[in-house]
DNA sequence: TAAAAATACTCCATAGGTATTTTAT
DNA sequence: ATAAAATACCTATGGAGTATTTTTA
């Protein structure tokens, strides 16, 4: 006769239990449930006891060869089935975000990476990697890097001309960016005789992102205090798409990387324009990396081949 | 060295090694974390490495003193905490079901127990076992029955006398419900000389929730054809709350269960409405009964005695 | 050098198997 | 009489303890 043990020793409860409760539930027999799950009757039969004193109350009425959930069973069954699934999860996605395919993502990214990368990066994750949560942090080198040390985000892409190196910090992935002045194809200016001179851009507007003080220096250093960032560029975004846009479609010239937009005309200027921008992956030393961060990788390469 | 082992026996993940690495994840150290789930280091260690080699990926940086999540180990530990309060909550609610204070009720009504129990169950439910969900069922006697024996509900309160007993139901909890014709006070029938026939009613509108075959039958034997309900019964609705606050401010009068409408003054009909309707709980034998059937139960014997 | 984590080895508690009894049809 | 579930008994695997080594701060 099947009788509940009041006194038992609290075992807590087990995910094997909760499964055996499934295939009872689903088979209605202790005997195929105990096939179906790979064990002899015997041994299902007391886990299935085992889990009934653990919760204080039968989960089955056993009607000669049926057997069927009690009330509380059903309830029972309802979560066991949720947990299961639950827990069967993380046993996928553990191969899931293996592959990177899966999990989320915490990227910081400077401002000149930003303009570069920010639109590629959320196209590119929203097209080939739809499950991945990206999550992207913008702002000064100092604060990136301290939302690094703090564990907010997985890694940084940052401008490493303005990062100060640490112990604590790994840098890879360098990519050299060059930076040039762009305008569409047929421009005034790409008929103009060189040497092309700083003076004669201005007549034109000239668009960029907020740029870093060390290209400001460069600049002015070259080109004399009117090339400074603050005083020339008249039209100033942060969404590099926005502007490449407008330079597409006016006589307006843009100072960006020169890669960021091929199809448009690069600017003989004399003096060059030099001081190429040096991108890096910033990662903490020690840690494991993202499983989704070779996505971020591959794509600055591809871009950077572009 | 911590190293991977690529080529593991597949021992499907477990409720205790995911609680280990919410304990491992909350102190930051295996030495800590061990205590804290009782446990000595080398034990918590080897399980904890046991999780990561069935995840195939690390979930701790270890860090000389501290272990800190991998991004991998983030995800986990969201789902892992997920997973482990889900089952904790299986646990816990063994203990609230017991006590019938959780889980769901489905409780198939006739129409004569639809009438009267219907809105104090629902009102008892609502305001004493709020966590519980209760689901009720109304209709034909055969068809209810029908339900029970399919699982649909898990007990049925129907008046007997419109019940086939068979053996695979169990019928309890006998409450005889004496009916009675009912008008408010001060009613002008209250002052009528006794005897009071049946044939004097008929001058008032009679309200009455639908009536058994059985109720009709002895209702004609009694009073005559032109006391037939489907003929002398002018307000006829299924809920009987209604009816009695109809009766309460009118001169109608009610045909129905004495207890319903204590308030409500019983006229002395000549000869009396005997029949009494013998309200019962019927459940299927050799199933366990719902954890929170009691509740039902109660509440029939409290209403009785009102 | 000290503290923490990993490893080696041992043990035993318990999940699982075999054989048998009990129960219900 | 038969088939299914429970029980008794035994075995062995894997989880846990002790002792030790390895690692890093």
């Amino acid at each position: 006769m099947h009788s509940m043990n009041e006194n038992r020793i609290p075992t807590a409860l087990t995910l094997v239990q909760l499964r055996h409760l499934i295939a009872l539930a689903e088979t209605g027999s202790f005997t195929r449930a105990a096939e179906s799950v790979y064990l002899t009757q015997s041994a299902f039969s007391r886990s299935v006891k085992a889990l009934e004193d653990e919760l204080g109350q039968p989960l089955f009425d056993r009607i000669g060869k049926r057997s069927e959930l009690t009330p509380f069973g059903r309830e029972v069954l309802q979560r066991a089935r949720h947990v299961v699934f639950d827990a069967d999860e993380i046993g996928a996605s553990g191969r899931q975000m293996r592959s990177g395919r899966a999990g989320s993502l915490r990227i910081g990214l400077g401002s000149g990476p930003g303009a570069m990368l920010m639109t590629p990066l959320l196209k590119e994750m929203a097209t080939r990697h739809p499950s991945v949560h990206l999550q992207i942090a913008r702002g000064d080198t100092v604060l990136l890097v301290q939302a690094l040390r703090e564990r907010e985000v997985d890694a940084l892409v940052v401008d490493l001309r303005s990062m100060v190196p640490a112990p604590d910090l790994k840098v890879s992935n360098l990519a050299e960016m060059r930076g040039a002045l762009l305008c569409r194809p047929g421009h005034p200016l790409t008929r103009w005789k060189p040497p092309l001179r700083f003076a004669v851009l201005r007549q034109y507007p000239i668009a960029s992102t907020p740029l870093s003080d060390e290209v400001a220096r460069a600049m002015v250093e070259r080109f004399g205090p009117d090339a400074h960032p603050s005083v020339c560029v008249t039209l100033r975004c942060e969404e590099l798409a926005s502007l490449i846009e407008v330079v597409r479609d006016s006589d307006a010239l843009l100072l960006a990387i020169r890669n960021a937009a091929p199809d448009l005309v690069e600017l003989p200027l004399k003096p060059g324009l030099s001081v190429p921008a040096r991108f890096g992956l910033v990662t903490l030393v020690g840690r494991s990396e993202a499983p989704s961060l070779p996505i971020v990788r591959e794509l600055m390469e591809r871009l950077i081949h572009d």
